[in-house]
DNA sequence: GCGGTACTGTAACGGCGTTACAGGGACTGC
DNA sequence: GCAGTCCCTGTAACGCCGTTACAGTACCGC
């Protein structure tokens, strides 16, 4: 407790979380070892355990960083109530997106409930004005922000692996609906796969 | 080639894609690594990796036989196509519930589209007594698809975690709704979940 | 017997998370 | 001036991982 805790020293627990989100974001979860986290900031590894303690508690600060950038709510656009829930609903995907290797983690973490608190205050104010409120209001909140994080969790393993999640044509037999197949084998498109299950999904929770 | 590949030797590729699958489905894929599984096959690493090649390949062994156990249509049940589609829905759901640690790396090897096919093809059927075919029933059917491995991948992550996803009352301040925020905070029913976004969805791409 | 194929074992390499342990500076109390 | 203490860093190791170079064994056709 002797003024700020990393003056003269090189390394601090700050500048260990900000390397690790570095390191994170320009590549992968897994190009975060504590070797290679030491080596970048050019000290020994025992300084990072010092600082953090292991690597379970760093992706633990990671996380917290995460929700702090996320605490904000959103802007609200649209005249009607379906509109203005529909650009939270669309904001808050575009927001995650822009973290795609944490959001995944921080689910996994247990975490998602925090991180998503603010949205549900945000779709909680909009679905009071349509007169949804208490335990009706709850479904819908929830069904909402599990398509949300859905949405991006899957986009972000699909986007990963090596093929675009379409149908090889090789594999229906001749008798099928040829456009149809034709339709299945073109590479998916997540944005409007998003709206598809957004539209049904207000139509069907908005009173 | 001489005869049985594997008859007197104690070790095969089947029995070590069957040993492998044990392991994880018994554990969790960070069990299976190569020397645990010499180690319960009672015989030397090098020996799996003339079998099998090496990690990768033996993933994708795995994987292989998972399509081939899922490659059976499904029953369907029901009298209205409505009914029939929602069936088929539920019991793939159910059917990929039954593998849950292999359909999260199914779908990051990007094999996604061969495990669905099954799938895709009974549910064209149904769509196209319903009058959708061609192109138009494309986006219903991967709507649909979508629907089921994003329920299973999200849920199968949550149960990994440690807290159920429900909200945390403590973060919400004393002006809401309280009895918003008290339901909330129940656990989520991915169940229910799951259909009401089916019978959204339904209600939506059905004519 | 002899060569070749099919397999198995030993031992190592480099990388991982983690830790026991030995310090080295700075600051405190005397 | 000096010992003690706290904060922080480095060396070296442990046991795990995937992988491989290499040697060796067993059987088969000839």
């Amino acid at each position: 407790m002797t003024a700020q805790p990393a003056e003269r020293g090189q390394v601090s627990r700050e500048l260990v979380v900000d390397t690790a989100l570095r390191l994170v974001e320009e590549n992968d979860i897994s190009a975060l070892t504590m070797r290679r986290l030491a080596a970048e900031l050019g000290t020994a590894v025992t300084a990072i355990y010092w600082h953090v303690g292991n690597r379970d508690a760093l992706l633990d600060l990671l996380v917290d960083r995460l929700l702090d950038d996320l605490g904000v709510p959103v802007k609200v656009t649209g005249r009607s109530p379906r509109t203005r829930v529909a650009s939270i609903v669309r904001a808050w995907r575009q927001r995650l997106w822009e973290h795609p290797h944490l959001i995944g983690f921080a689910h996994e973490r247990g975490r998602t409930a925090t991180m998503f608190q603010p949205m549900q205050a945000q779709l909680a104010e909009e679905l009071a004005a349509l007169g949804l409120t208490g335990p009706k209001a709850a479904p819908a909140i929830r069904a909402l922000q599990h398509h949300v994080s859905s949405s991006v969790l899957m986009q972000r393993t699909a986007e990963r692996g090596p093929t675009s999640g379409a149908t090889d044509p090789e594999a229906w037999d001749a008798e099928s609906d040829r456009q149809l197949v034709d339709a299945l084998s073109t590479p998916v498109d997540h944005e409007s796969m998003f709206d598809i299950t957004l539209d049904a999904l207000l139509d069907h929770l908005l009173p």
